[in-house]
DNA sequence: GTCTATACGGAGATAGAC
DNA sequence: GTCTATCTCCGTATAGAC
């Protein structure tokens, strides 16, 4: 294991990434400075530019570390021996902080992120995670789980979309249980598909 | 009607508001800089401060314009003589700028949303559409339209995260198709169960 | 009401000592 | 490698002339 996970320990390096991906999530890219970075994690401005070209590069490869996590956990509760249908609601109803937001979809509306390096990590866990989806839906599909006239692709994009709207739900209205919530809904509506396959 | 329309006409107060409308949309509030909006508008930075006491406030107008117009145009969405079914496709699936966002949704993720002035006009919005939601999804199920098992409330905030998050999808991957791929996932989920209904 | 000129702080980055 | 000092530019706003 690493030793070097929190934000006060280890190399400057890794207590910049730390800082980071810490601060990437809780303010996003732009509001985020090199000042904010060295501040949390102890660090002096000579090393930030020592070890990254610039704020951009430390974004980026903080960024693909988030990245990298997201999926392994993401795909890590959409897989198991259970049926296509318990992977779903494993996956959509894993607890969510509402009020932070998607790690990684919080930037898609950043400017830096539709024109710059930070794209590829962030499209990276997004085509991931849609392409696992898209597997169980249509595994679920198969075996009857779901009736065969769901699209699993477009399926897949739906929940995946109401996952990342479910979070602006709870920004919006500063009710973290509001990502909850709307989850639930479309497990509801998953649910009564799979109740209304067996009626026929 | 107002011929004070466009971002180059009309008064100084009115081309500020429409620049800044503009502006907001395409950049988010915190991107976007009083210079950017005297650029746009055409107008001297003397104008902004004597109509508005600050950058916040100027933002705050102009949201409380653009949320009230959407609210009109979405609320007009959902209803309507025909089946409630049929205006809830109408609404999920009018056509949508997946690369520009939702106008009011796009700024959730900014800190100034979560913390000032600018709430009260985005979750005013939220809450109008919910409401309206809500309430053609239990017209639905009362009319046998949709199966009882649906919580209309959880699936109204369902439904709307679907358009929110389809916004991201579309940003994330930087294709505006994938917006309304997101709504043509759940109006096929919606006309599924639609159909099971009838069955039993 | 509208403009230009000016002020001030912070963002982002560089220089060079240690 | 890491730090502090320094630099430049821009975001935000004020002052005061017209």
């Amino acid at each position: 294991m690493k030793p070097e996970t929190g934000t006060q320990h280890g190399s400057s390096r890794r207590r910049l990434l730390n800082a980071a991906k810490d601060l990437l999530w809780r303010q996003g890219y732009e509001k985020t400075s090199p000042q904010d970075v060295l501040t949390l994690s102890g660090v002096g401005k000579g090393s930030l530019y020592h070890h990254f070209p610039g704020k951009l590069d430390l974004a980026r490869a903080a960024l693909e570390e988030v990245s990298a996590e997201l999926t392994e956990k993401s795909l890590s509760l959409l897989s198991g021996d259970d049926p296509p249908l318990e992977r779903l609601r494993r996956w959509l109803m894993t607890p969510r902080d509402g009020l932070m937001g998607c790690r990684i979809g919080r930037l898609a509306n950043e400017s830096a992120v539709f024109e710059a390096a930070l794209h590829d990590p962030i499209a990276d866990y997004f085509r991931a995670l849609e392409q696992r989806v898209t597997a169980v839906i249509a595994e679920a599909v198969e075996t009857g789980h779901l009736p065969d006239s769901l699209p699993p692709v477009e399926t897949a994009r739906a929940l995946m979309s109401v996952v990342q709207g479910g979070y602006i739900l709870s920004r919006v209205h500063q009710d973290p249980t509001l990502c909850t919530n709307a989850c639930r809904g479309a497990m509801a509506m998953l649910e009564a598909l799979a109740g209304s396959r067996s009626a026929p």
